[in-house]
DNA sequence: CTTGAGTCCGTACTTAAGTACGTTGTTATA
DNA sequence: TATAACAACGTACTTAAGTACGGACTCAAG
């Protein structure tokens, strides 16, 4: 696992590979996302293993996860026996949130189309229907207003 | 449409009914999300219709819309053949924003789930497996990394 | 040797959607 | 009439995840 020496980057050569902002970096190093780089006369300088970590930052941030996730998911990086509950702990209420996100949304989902098909576009001639009221009492009352019954 | 004047709410009142802080309609009126009330001694007084255009506001937000977004429903109104595509094209939009989530958080999950189990709890002597590489490669390196081939 | 690009640092700003604070003014009730 | 409760106002603060700024420093190329 040796770094050659040849292969340390500057905080702009970083950012460019990595695909985020100089200033971000900064500011992962100020979160403690990342460590605290070696310094060749006061200059950052970084491994592929930095690379390889914001890379993984971004990706679980891309999967929904905050950065103080990441940050959880980098404590508990190695799979250790000690640790594996921990992960699992995280994997189990990780997948309960994003399950409860999906349910959330597609409720939303089924009432949006619910809205669309009957006070949005059949109806060409409602003058009565306003969408105020058609928010209302979970949309019972656009039949109503488009002069349909329901 | 008239409103008997009995029915005027002071800020206190309109927030209870429509269960948001004191604090919340002075910001949605700063916002122009609320038009400026009439006063009486100084002291703002509320419409029924005011309420409505909160538990609106509300409701859109629950929705997943924006105070943004509940801004420009509110334009649009009256769903008059006028403003009626402009209407479609919003719920279009949302409703396609929505359903790439889903998408996405349904994407995501089976992965986390597939991290669990091929990496989180079924193999308990597992020093290799490193979250970092488990999550690139869309995790196909989980099953390498945990001496089991695919 | 100079110039320009890159880097350093601390600090302030950004967006969204409020929440909180401190002071002063009004109203309803005991 | 006194006092508590409520209202008004402007301002500042909050969280998340950065972005921007300004002045100083360093490095590589011409």
């Amino acid at each position: 696992m040796e770094q050659s020496l040849q292969e340390l980057m500057t905080i702009g050569v970083l950012a460019k590979e990595a695909g985020v902002g100089v200033e971000t970096i900064r500011f992962y190093q100020r979160k403690g996302l990342l460590k605290t780089p070696q310094r060749t006369s006061g200059f950052r300088k970084y491994t592929q293993a930095d690379l390889r970590r914001i890379k993984f930052i971004k990706r679980v941030q891309g999967l929904g996860f905050t950065l103080n996730d990441a940050q959880s998911l980098l404590d508990i990086n190695a799979c250790s026996p000690e640790t594996q509950p921990l992960l699992e702990q995280v994997c189990i209420e990780k997948i309960d949130e994003i399950e409860k996100k999906i349910a959330d949304l597609n409720r939303i989902l089924g009432e949006l189309r619910q809205f669309h098909q009957s006070c949005g576009c059949e109806s060409s001639n409602n003058t009565e229907c306003r969408l105020l009221e058609c928010f209302e009492n979970d949309w019972e009352c656009c039949d109503t207003f488009n002069g349909r019954k329901k």
